[in-house]
DNA sequence: TGAGTCACG
DNA sequence: ACGTACGTGACTCAC
């Protein structure tokens, strides 16, 4: 049988799969994946199916060809290849390499010139050859030896050409297509062709002459006169749009034959682009995992392991660590506490080996404590944050915290589960053990590790990630823990003596709603509420939800001037909220051993790259009310000689705008340190600076932060109880004073269609799949999400960033201050008196310098007894 | 478990 | 005319 021979013409099939496939085909992390998602799902199969002996694939080479001097309209009028598609060509580069077949471009030439010179010598060298292509001007090279496969309707399909197939569809032989593009032309090449000439008067001119050459040579046997005279004055753009269609079969081809042998798929190397692409589908076609690396040691090597550890007790642990017999500790947790396992190398060769054996619990013993707490030992891997609270239980603080793939995972796709189990499955392909199984789990965890952080930091390095993980995120572990581990005190007593008086007033509250409607029901049921407010009282209906009539704290707002009862709801509500969540629920939560709260300050939960706080959220502690502020007076310092510091940032996502817009208003306005809501009503109400009230103040505050957020005008005038018609002006006279804000939230905007997603200052990625949405309210949604998070997220990445050095820092500051909590532009500390200056002078100037903005950031410190009354530190 | 509501930046 | 204001977490009700 005749050796066989692929040719694939790259380009081609690109240009067709991406204008084929959804645009909506794109990782998580924002990188469109459609064209090569369709040429991989194309060319598996066929290669498996074919088993080609050799195999290349060609590509246009960039800048003009033969063609281009020949004719300076060839292919004139094309739109210039899209960006997303451009994306897409180094990864489909990598995939042809993983698919085991050779590739190449020749400046000067396409893709078809190339395919047709390797064709004519493969088909004289006795190669059965078959072409691939979107295109139809291959079919010129189809002869006995040759046959073209080519994509129909879309991409889907394919239809195999030979002679007569062609014969059939175009009434013309393979050896007359350039002849027939000569004359029908071919609008996508930009190739003229005769005017008035169709397919069907082609197909006859070529039946009865061979070529278009015979043809100009003996026009007057043409029979229609018309026709003839046509062809007469298009004589030169026939031969010249001959010459175009015509593909070269001598194009200077480096390679020979015998060096397009076809490697066979490569499965390792092919498993890994795709787990990059998320292409989960196409992975289960691959072969089952090589099971020569990652796999299960030798019994020998554990035996060995053992006996070793049996021996020498784990005294010797950082000797067999300096030696590079211990490779790792495996560590989790279960209910009865952290476990550990020594890992050594299974193999002197394989570095990924690792060994299964007894996890063991307490006590640890100090060598391992040592190796966990030196941090000139770098530890690695996923969630390290929680492995190292869970080893605080047991008086090891976990140093040298170097790598962890869920913060790594986060940076590239921040929307996506980061636990062990989703990396695992979403990089490699395997699942772990369940917890249950808790020793083999932590051995696979640790050894999945080197091989995870191989591919993701390949993926850190290729979006520009690795100075924002390294640098922000990294740090960002034993700061956290850190902070956890100390806790903030709370007043209980304080706390407990307020939630009676809250719960006393509530059930006052309770009877007088229930005297109101009377009778009893469960005001804390929306449902409830809903049908003694519009049933039974018949008060005027506000919006809907799925469920029934919302009864929203702005929709009992508007009730109120209809019935007393509405106003009551709303204070039920507030202190019921109050107490059940920050009463209540913070009680429960004190620790018995710290009388202090420890929240879990979460690092991969959010779009944007803000933190979150959790169990409990020490994030949103009321402020904005007397009564709840009366809760946060609970907060306090720790000790007498103590007090809270509390650093915030003024208004540092204004600013970020400004940085960002360049706004040459609102950057002055900044730098020349004014109060930039006043700026702003002054300009919106068209009165001198001095003469703006608070009203309007605060008006125009609201209207800043409606900008951020792309408020609506809708929106704005129920926020700020004014006309739809007065909102709108609103906006549009802030847009007005400030065109570089809207500027730039225009091209934010543009900018995220194109990419599919937006980047902080420090090039934290938030993708917005809902732009592709084909529903309106969703891409609206995601415009809105696009022109926020580099404003939100820019300002996470700066508060990360002073965190990081203040940590560094504090202890010269003062031996025993501590940063407790985190609240997205605020920072508290728990500082011993006589250091409060220091700790805020040396606070003030990381948070004030941690990033250079085109504005001044500026921070207000202020310190009290508690997290309430706090007074300006100087 | 989802929906509704509400606390924060 | 309102589910078109970004990002979170927690509680309660009701299925």
């Amino acid at each position: 049988m005749a050796n066989k021979l692929l040719l694939i013409d790259g380009n081609s099939l690109l240009h067709r799969a991406f204008h084929a496939l959804p645009d909506s085909l794109s990782t998580s992390s924002g990188q469109p994946t459609n064209a090569i998602y369709g040429l991989a799902q194309m060319l598996l199969p066929l290669l498996e199916e074919k088993s080609p002996d050799a195999a290349l694939v060609a590509f246009d080479a960039p800048g003009k060809t033969f063609r281009d001097e020949l004719f300076e309209d060839y292919k004139a009028g094309r739109p210039p290849t899209d960006e997303t598609l451009i994306a897409q060509f180094d990864l489909a580069h990598e995939l042809i390499d993983a698919l085991g077949m050779t590739q190449t471009e020749i400046a000067g030439y396409e893709a078809d010139d190339i395919i047709g010179t390797v064709a004519e010598k493969a088909g004289a060298a006795g190669y059965e050859v078959l072409i691939i292509t979107g295109d139809r001007d291959m079919l010129q090279l189809i002869d006995d030896q040759i046959s073209v496969l080519a994509t129909i309707r879309g991409f889907s399909e394919t239809r195999l050409y030979e002679s007569d197939k062609v014969y059939d569809e175009y009434g013309v032989w393979p050896n007359q297509i350039a002849d027939y593009k000569a004359l029908v032309g071919d609008s996508s090449d930009n190739i003229p062709g005769v005017a008035g000439v169709g397919p069907k008067t082609a197909a006859q001119l070529l039946a009865q002459f061979p070529h278009v050459e015979e043809l100009l040579e003996r026009l007057d046997e043409v029979d229609s006169k018309k026709l003839m005279a046509t062809l007469k004055e298009s004589s030169d753009n026939i031969k010249l749009s001959k010459k175009l269609a015509t593909i070269a079969l001598d194009s200077p081809l480096k390679l020979g034959i015998d060096d397009l042998a076809w490697e066979g798929i490569q499965p390792d190397q092919l498993r890994q682009l795709f787990a990059r692409l998320e292409f989960s589908r196409l992975m289960d076609r691959l072969p089952a995992q090589s099971t020569d690396e990652g796999g299960q040691p030798a019994p020998a090597d554990l035996d060995e392991v053992v006996q070793a550890v049996k021996t020498a007790g784990y005294c010797n642990l950082a000797g067999a660590w300096a030696e590079d017999k211990l490779r790792g500790l495996a560590l989790g947790t279960d209910e009865v506490g952290p476990a550990y396992l020594p890992l050594t190398p299974a193999s002197q060769q394989d570095s990924d080996g690792g060994l299964f054996g007894e996890a063991r619990h307490a006590p640890v013993p100090p060598a391992v404590a040592e190796l966990l707490e030196d941090p000139e030992i770098g530890k690695r891997g996923c969630n390290l944050k929680q492995i190292a609270t869970g080893l605080d239980s047991y008086g090891i603080r976990l140093a040298g915290c170097q790598w962890d793939g869920a913060l790594a995972d986060y940076l590239i796709a921040p929307q996506r589960d980061q636990n062990a189990d989703a990396l695992a499955a979403c990089y490699l392909q395997e699942a772990l053990p369940p917890p249950e199984r808790l020793a083999e789990r932590a051995c696979q965890l640790a050894i999945m590790t080197p091989r995870l952080r191989s591919v993701l930091d390949d993926e850190l390095e290729q979006l520009d990630l690795m100075p924002l993980f390294e640098r922000v995120e990294m740090p960002q572990i034993e700061i956290l823990r850190d902070m956890e581990r100390a806790g903030i005190a709370l007043d209980c007593e304080r706390l407990a003596q307020l939630g009676e008086q809250i719960q006393a007033n509530q059930e006052k509250l309770g009877k007088h709603i229930y005297e109101l409607a009377g009778e009893q029901f469960n005001i804390n049921s929306p449902q409830q509420l809903g049908e003694i407010l519009f049933e039974k009282l018949e008060l005027p209906e506000g919006r809907r939800t799925k469920t029934g009539w919302a009864t929203a704290a702005d929709v009992l707002e508007e009730l109120r001037e209809h019935h007393e009862i509405a106003g009551l709801v709303l204070e039920y509500r507030q202190l019921g909220k109050l107490y059940s969540t920050y009463i209540k629920a913070l009680l429960e939560q004190v620790s018995p051993e710290t009388g202090r709260v420890h929240t879990t300050f979460v690092q991969t939960t959010t779009a944007t790259g803000r933190l979150s706080s959790r169990n409990p959220n020490l994030q949103n502690i009321p402020k904005r009310t007397e009564l709840g502020r009366s809760v946060r007076a609970c907060f306090i310092a720790g000790t007498p000689e103590t007090v809270l510091l509390c650093a915030d940032y003024s208004q540092i996502e204004l600013r970020i705008l400004a940085h960002l817009s360049g706004d040459e208003n609102l950057v002055s306005a900044f730098v020349a340190g004014q109060d930039i809501h006043k700026r702003t009503a002054a300009a919106l109400f068209d009165v001198p600076l001095d003469e703006v009230n608070r009203k309007q103040r605060s008006a125009a505050k609201t209207v800043n932060y409606a900008v951020i957020y792309g408020m609506g005008s809708q929106a704005l005038a129920t926020q700020l109880d004014i006309s739809r018609e007065e909102a709108d002006k609103f906006i549009e006279d802030y847009f007005a004073q400030l065109p570089g804000v809207q500027q730039y939230m225009d091209q934010i905007v543009r900018q995220a269609y194109e990419d599919g997603y937006v980047q902080t200052i420090c090039g934290r990625r938030r993708p917005v799949p809902e732009l592709n949405s084909n529903n309106r309210r969703v891409q609206a949604y995601g415009e809105r999400a696009a022109a926020n998070a580099p404003i939100q997220g820019s300002a996470a990445d700066i508060i990360k960033i002073a965190m990081a050095d203040i940590a560094l820092r504090l202890p010269q500051a003062s031996t025993d201050a501590r940063m407790l909590l985190q609240v997205h532009d605020e920072l508290v500390f728990e500082v011993p008196a006589e250091d409060v200056a220091n700790v805020s002078k040396l606070t003030k100037q990381m948070m004030e310098e941690a990033w250079e903005l085109s504005v001044p950031l500026s921070v207000d410190m202020k310190a009290g007894r508690n997290w309430r009354d706090l007074e300006q530190v100087s």
